[in-house]
DNA sequence: GGGTGAACATGAAAAGTTCTCATATACTAG
DNA sequence: CTAGTATATGAGAACTTTTCATGTTCACCC
């Protein structure tokens, strides 16, 4: 038993190259990661610079490489961090509100999601399913099934269909919602209405045709 | 009238620091996006490298500058070259087939968007509306407006609704699509058949709905 | 409360990229 | 055939990323 225990893997994929044990570096990676969503909110992605996000969590370059391989992890870790505090928001809300229908639980995770675009440095930038993941990441796309995941649970208690089924549906929904509201952000800093609105119809639309109910 | 002409603009939003004149200029200019094209699949957009593209393309990098202002401008113009071709191509089958049903132009619009995908180098990671352009370009924005408004012209002559109606409904329809064949080819790199056909039934759910038609 | 080893911090410099520019060559018009 | 412009080139200047040897701090133990 005790070597069970004892055999418990660090973290699998590992984006970081060591990491921190003592809690004033693990301050100093979340100061890092703040200054890298900062940096990518006011530069963009492309003009990103180690040596920028290191003067600005006023720490040494060298802190940085301490525990993350190269520039693309810090991105990554972000990355992380965002997608994190999405599920850790939705699942609060989740299970505040109590199990309510599934028609409101869409509304719920968009409005977060709407929410942390507005508030999150960096979110609109660098978000599960942005940008960055595409291009740097493979450990997210599994993240991104954790969304999935955790929401085909929750509607398979309430529509009766083959759980598989219904992954397949809240995966393309969850596609089809973040493309639109991606586009509303581009089409308005604060997201355009008409847009969001609009996503929220086709997802529900999408979701009731495949689902077979109506609310 | 002559100063009007005169006048023209040599391109608005000029990407390139100079246009190729010369032939063969032209054709090196071709043979660094070739090589782009080939080492963005190879290697990803992160390890392309300014040096790299000239070995590829059997030129000096100077070569490359003579005609891009920087890295970023490389990309924007495989970027603009493959929404060229999209664009031709759509444009093509439209008018060789005559003026079918909008139903018949979303299958063959997404058909030859497929094709692309999987025969044009790059062009999985680098079209409109994916990875790049939302970073570095702006001005591909509007290029992406012109496959809306040409399908809004299109279905426009087939439905009788509010032009600005009908072109917000295929700009929805346009990301959606976008996103959910980006979501097949993840799944598999020729394009996962589940994902596409469901890809085709959403954008014509949506728009089916939207134009309140049946097929 | 002093010793010890691991964790952490640092910044100069090695390694690697981007981009410039002085120089040389190819085209094109006349 | 000649001037003038377009193009080609690659060494090197400027800037980034990443390493690493060195010095500090922390946690734990006696």
């Amino acid at each position: 038993m005790s070597d069970i225990q004892a055999a418990k893997v660090p973290a699998e994929a590992t984006p970081l190259r060591r990491q921190p044990v003592q809690q004033r570096s693990a301050k100093r990676v979340e100061q890092m990661l703040d200054a890298s969503a900062a940096l990518i909110d006011e530069l963009g992605y492309d003009a990103l610079t180690t040596t920028l996000i290191a003067k600005r969590a006023g720490v040494a370059v060298g802190s940085l490489y301490q525990f993350f391989p190269d520039k693309r992890a810090v991105v990554q870790a972000l990355t992380a961090r965002n997608l994190e505090r999405f599920v850790g928001a939705v699942n609060e809300r989740l299970t505040q509100l109590g199990p309510e229908h599934w028609w409101d639980v869409v509304d719920s995770i968009l409005d977060i999601y709407l929410e942390m675009h507005r508030t999150v440095p960096g979110f609109s930038k660098v978000h599960f399913g942005d940008i960055i993941d595409r291009q740097l990441l493979d450990e997210t796309r599994d993240n991104n099934a954790v969304i999935v995941d955790s929401l085909t649970d929750l509607v398979a208690k309430q529509v009766d269909r083959p759980v598989e089924d219904l992954r397949f549906a809240i995966t393309i929904a969850n596609e089809v919602a973040d493309a639109l509201l991606k586009l509303a952000f581009r089409k308005e800093p604060s997201g355009d209405e008409k847009f969001v609105a609009e996503a929220k119809y086709v997802v529900k639309g999408y979701l009731a045709a495949r689902f077979g109910e109506r609310s």
